[in-house]
DNA sequence: CGCACAGTTGAGACTCATCAAACCACGTGG
DNA sequence: CCACGTGGTTTGATGAGTCTCAACTGTGCG
């Protein structure tokens, strides 16, 4: 969670959030990867970093739109509470993401953003949109592929998380969890039940019985509440599985 | 269908298509709504009408994508097919959406694209990206516009029809589908009960019977096998009644 | 230690899927 | 024009899967 990569020491920066851009771990995924460093100087002062704590909100639905961000590391969850009060949670961002982009466009926000591990952002103020413009046009195409990607996530979290047999939606939720590991083999951030009948549409019993089958059929091994290591040859296997008896 | 508005007499236009465009029944909703005739007639051999009939396809999933699409009539699905054949229709694009603009960026195409209704697009190239670019760059503005639409029509899709009891999912589609007729009271498409199975991921049995039992109530009136006319107070009763019995 | 809250497990009810059959709309060919 | 076939729609009977309600267990924290 910490960002101890040493790069080759660059020239001096004059604003130190420049440097942080620059040594970012995720500068090759971000916004600003195809930037120099002049280029960094430049909108230096625009971006900030920001840090929460698992369940602190990042901005809520309908609120004024400030600011969009790119996570850095962590895992943040979009979610709606509808009139009645039931919460649904949309999709998942995890780093190099960004959201909470309509805030460019002047737009309030269309969802809640909430912590749900320990999180890292960059903060893109409004005006960024503007400046870009202006100053590097062509990194408006990068600005458009981010709201394209935004796109291709919310309809794969649609196909893969909202059709089919419980138990397959839930293997197929920790196989997108294993995607926000850092590396292979790697315990991942096991939701709460509750959060997962939030993705899964689903009651957090159904929930429960499904993660305690998958404990006992050594697909996961929990190591606290919120930790787990997936084996993921027989999660692939699962899936297989359920796959089958369809046919 | 046809476009009879008349609007005051605008200069000759060097190309017909730009006629056609400053014409256009959409324009103010449309992306070149704040062009003014110049700049129309600068993009003019770009933009290309097109008409499909129900059934036939816009464009299909992974190819190449040439062209984005904004809808001028008619209701168009995405839908993706998955490994084992099962179809699911991630969203419904009505008039002034836009449709396949990962093109734009190069992409193939995230999903099929396939005419509902009769349907009239306008195409709008790959180049034109690049064009705009150069030529207009404050309508890059609107092009992202365009992107953040889509993602809320999605996440409300998600929020709207993916949760809940059977019965409110296809109360809710019809109010979507509501949004689709021209105007109030008149008859809208209805899907075939297969497309609402993959719409609302249900059987084609439960939602034929759930259609059956709203034709009992009243809420809706057939007059063909793909038409019917909304009784929409009926149909906003019986969603208030399926919100309260939760309580 | 004990409290509060999340997670687990069980029993029964209910929704929805499945399988099967009848019905209807529509186009084709006699 | 009607008989017929095809494919979509409707309806019924049954069972699987999931929800609901309830009790119990485990975890973390004061």
């Amino acid at each position: 969670m910490s960002l101890p990569d040493v790069l080759p020491l660059q020239p001096a920066y004059y604003n130190p959030q420049a440097r942080v851009c620059a040594e970012c771990r995720v500068r090759r995924f971000a916004l600003f990867g195809a930037l120099d460093e002049a280029a960094l100087e430049r909108i230096h002062g625009h971006i900030a970093e920001l840090r929460l704590a698992p369940g602190e909100s990042l901005y809520r639905m309908q609120e004024a739109g400030l600011a969009a961000y790119t996570v850095r590391a962590g895992v943040v969850r979009l979610e709606r509470t509808n009139e009645r009060g039931e919460r649904r949670i949309l999709r998942l961002a995890g780093r190099s993401d960004t959201i909470g982009m309509e805030a460019m466009l002047g737009q309030s926000y269309a969802a809640d953003a909430v912590a749900c591990t320990e999180v890292q952002v960059c903060c893109l103020p409004r005006s960024l949109l503007d400046e870009l413009a202006n100053d590097q046009p062509a990194l408006m195409r990068d600005m458009m592929k981010r709201w394209q990607r935004a796109l291709d996530d919310a309809d794969e979290w649609l196909t893969e998380l909202c059709t089919g047999p419980a138990r397959r939606r839930v293997l197929r939720l920790l196989l997108k969890l294993s995607e926000f590991a850092e590396h292979d083999g790697e315990p991942v951030w096991l939701p709460a039940r509750q959060e997962m009948s939030a993705m899964l549409d689903m009651t957090v019993e159904t929930a429960s019985r499904l993660i305690s089958q998958l404990k006992r059929e050594g697909v996961l091994t929990a190591h606290s509440q919120r930790s787990a290591t997936l084996h993921m040859d027989a999660l692939l296997q699962a899936l297989r599985d359920s796959a089958q008896d369809e046919a």
